[in-house]
DNA sequence: CGTTTACCATACGGGTGAGTATGGATTGAC
DNA sequence: GTCAATCCATACTCACCCGTATGGTAAACG
């Protein structure tokens, strides 16, 4: 068998290697490339977190459901012979992706929200950043609509229960009495959660910009005591 | 071509079959079964209605992507000769059931509530009666998670949007003006939309029944004026 | 009672996508 | 430069599922 060794974990680990969650273009924008301007993409070796990465990004686009292998390699320009080295099997992929975003998703907003002082401004200031960076919750938007998959259900519940947890907090710390404080933080993230599946795919708050500013400003004025 | 006549509509059409959109078992007892209690489903003449609900009742449990024809066939005690007679296509039988859904699925409830009297109980009755059927929106949060699909897409944006101007004219009724009604509207349905969502298939609001009761009284406290 | 019509079974063709086998090409170590 | 490790291409098998073709059976009608 000179099979190689396509482990669990991928021989590619540890090493000074740029960890952002980047899910920008198709390839990282190989190390050493002969910057080509033809119309292929640039070659290079892919790594594991490549194909991470473009599974990401694929996911964000057209669902979890659309993550196959050989589209995936057709993208990043190359075969599914290359998949199977990094990777054991499809669902391998689709656990490492999941991994990687909820390692390098998470305190995007949180970390940034705890800095501010007064905790009454904390949770207008979240509502405001969130409504303005809907783009980075695609991801999350995508696997909220497969949470029948057995491998996402986990990792949304995980993530889930954390920024429920700092919701509830944060509206105590807002003044409400405990009890109250954790329905609000419920009833505040199922509107967020409703709002990203009735925003995305299906386009119904058809509304402008001002038009959205005001609802959030509403939100804020009806969900915020103070 | 001895093909038979598998129409858009189905030879079956007019007649006074009951309209209820019952997705309760599989086969809809048949007219004069055998009764046998074996352990085989009962046997007798499908309809395209029968094939209609068991779709609804299977994309209820596992969702669009799961709606396959053999599966149905297997689950109905039948073949595939027997669906591809009463539809054209796989596409067909979405559409019926998404169109008998719409028409039948609707006025379960905006009806009831449009009889009562006073416009200012209409709103908290409609949150304690949606809450305590949260069954019958299995359908619906199905297709939720399947916009990505173009056939559900319109039939969701008209359900939605019917819903919407229901509350949202609710709201005005209840004494919030215009623009304020709108933005309420928006936030109470995407709560909605996001409760189902975390509710069904992410089990994440783990919580019983007086704290689930007293939950949505938080939402009538929050977000219904007077 | 026989014939037509409605409904279903069986068997097949075709397309898609996961996973395997294996050899070739590229890179880095020495 | 050589050799081994790493990375990728090609070709294949297998399973699943849609759709078709066609013959069979039970119900409806005369």
């Amino acid at each position: 068998m000179p099979a190689p060794p396509p482990e669990g974990g991928s021989p590619a680990q540890g090493g000074p290697t740029d960890h952002t969650l980047q899910i920008t273009n198709q390839r990282g924008y190989g190390y050493h490339t002969q910057m080509n301007v033809s119309s292929k993409p640039e070659r290079s070796r892919l790594s594991a977190e490549d194909w991470e990465n473009a599974a990401l990004h694929l996911i964000a686009e057209q669902g979890v459901g659309a993550l196959a292998v050989e589209a995936l390699a057709r993208q990043l320009g190359v075969t599914k012979g290359s998949f199977y080295w990094h990777f054991r099997t499809r669902e391998s992929l689709l656990n490492a992706a999941l991994e990687r975003w909820e390692r390098y998703g998470e305190r995007e907003i949180i970390s940034q929200i705890e800095e501010i002082a007064d905790p009454r401004e904390r949770l207008p200031e979240l509502f405001r950043r969130v409504a303005h960076e809907l783009q980075s919750h695609r991801v999350y938007a995508a696997l909220l609509k497969a949470l029948d998959h057995p491998q996402v259900v986990p990792v949304m519940a995980r993530v889930s229960q954390r920024r429920m947890e700092f919701l509830t907090t944060a509206f105590r710390e807002a003044g409400l009495p405990p009890a109250q404080a954790l329905n609000r933080a419920r009833l505040t993230y199922a509107a967020y959660v409703g709002f990203l599946q009735l925003n995305f795919t299906l386009g119904l708050p058809r509304i402008n910009h001002e038009e959205f500013d005001a609802y959030i400003e509403h939100m804020i004025a009806t969900l915020i005591p103070g």
